[in-house]
DNA sequence: CATCATAGATAGTGGCGCTATCAGATAGCG
DNA sequence: CGCTATCTGATAGCGCCACTATCTATGATG
């Protein structure tokens, strides 16, 4: 694994061991250690044979991958491959953002089974709706199949119904996410922007899903 | 555990032995098996000491349990929670729903930091806003203000830029899924619904905003 | 009657995310 | 200078989870 020389940046900036590392960021030593050997934190400047010291560049990335475990519930192999796509700077951006979605679905092979066949073609139907500039058999179209397919198979194949709607709400949070990179004009901080955004996103949508949710319930049913 | 009696309905519909029963669903027998020791599933019905068959509802529920998992990406705890949370028949639909919701999110406890203070005031700002009728404190509230403050960890505070953005979508979404409820009128049915709409339809669109991010980021960035 | 499937039980497996322990070296303080 | 706390780097182990393997005794099936 190669790591980003950080040049000339010599100004010590907050250089630290790795035991107040760990007290910043509430992980154990011996934890850091681990993702150190894991390739997912670069290895501390060594001062000397036993000694190195951790920047700022290391609090951040730590916090990240925490952000990412924690919250995003990545595993760690997802998050050292966002990690791998983060740091590679020659990639275009729009290539950054399909890696990273690309790590948030789950791998389901196998032979397509009817249901799958009929989502695969109802997920293609929506894209052409819709006129995106999406492959249907992307992993995140994939992943919109086997979701769809899975209702399929427990006898809940109506709730396709809402599609649509997901669909213009999805058209929607995607605008704001645009906006809100078309923003960042610092293209190093764009990518992980891009990665977090994608991560955590979805964590927040997830939980302002159950609130709304909770909202219209509370409305619909009341108390019974 | 309590297995919800079927009565006099001796129709022996679509009886199977287990063998059988695996070869449908794809699950081999020692997972089948195991399921049932784990209260998942509930047993075959015995017609001798060492026979057992299995009927329509017990196919049903093992699709459902395998949906929840590799769609759903739950624990089979989780799902044990949710399962019981729907064949309790006794509770109000309301409840319910907030229940199955509490099984989707990871606890995070232990002392608030600053972000998370910051958080929870921005949760609870969102949450009086849009009058909403729920509870930041809640565990939906919670996840929203643990995602909220990792955003900020991470030195990507500004990203909470969308979140009105996300709130409408959000209510769009919650909206869909509640007219989708209401023409369910067998309530039966309507409190799985409801769960399997929960937890499969966070998978849908979470894969629908990465196809509408594809679409917009390649319009947005194109071949650079 | 031979073969196969099954129930039920117990033990084992592989992956994951750490955690414990250690030897030897150094930091920092009085 | 000595003393103790801390550090590096390495290896081994742990706890949880979702299975998987194996076995015995029994019954189904052709």
């Amino acid at each position: 694994m190669m790591w980003r020389q950080e040049g000339k940046r010599k100004r010590t900036e907050n250089a630290v061991r790795i035991g107040e590392l760990s007290r910043r960021t509430g992980v154990t030593v011996p934890t850091i250690k681990y993702y150190v050997r894991e390739g997912l934190l670069p290895p501390g400047e060594l001062t000397s044979p036993n000694q190195a010291s951790y920047g700022d560049p290391h609090e951040r990335r730590l916090r990240l991958i925490r952000a990412l475990l924690e919250v995003g519930g990545l595993s760690l192999a997802a998050i050292g491959e966002v990690l791998a796509a983060v740091d590679d700077r020659e990639r275009p951006v729009h290539d950054m953002l399909g890696e990273v979605a690309d790590r948030l679905v789950a791998e389901h092979a196998g032979e397509p089974d009817a249901e799958t066949v009929l989502a695969r073609e109802r997920v293609a139907r929506l894209i052409a709706e819709r006129g995106w500039d999406a492959d249907p058999d992307s992993p995140a179209g994939a992943a919109l199949t086997a979701a769809l397919a899975a209702l399929a198979r427990v006898g809940h194949g109506a709730f396709i119904e809402v599609l649509d709607a997901y669909a213009r709400a999805a058209e929607e949070v995607a605008r704001a996410d645009l906006e809100f990179t078309a923003r960042r004009v610092d293209r190093e901080d764009l990518v992980e922007t891009v990665a977090v955004g994608t991560v955590l996103g979805d964590a927040m949508f997830a939980a302002l899903r159950r609130l709304a949710q909770t909202d219209a319930s509370s409305r619909t049913f009341s108390t019974e």
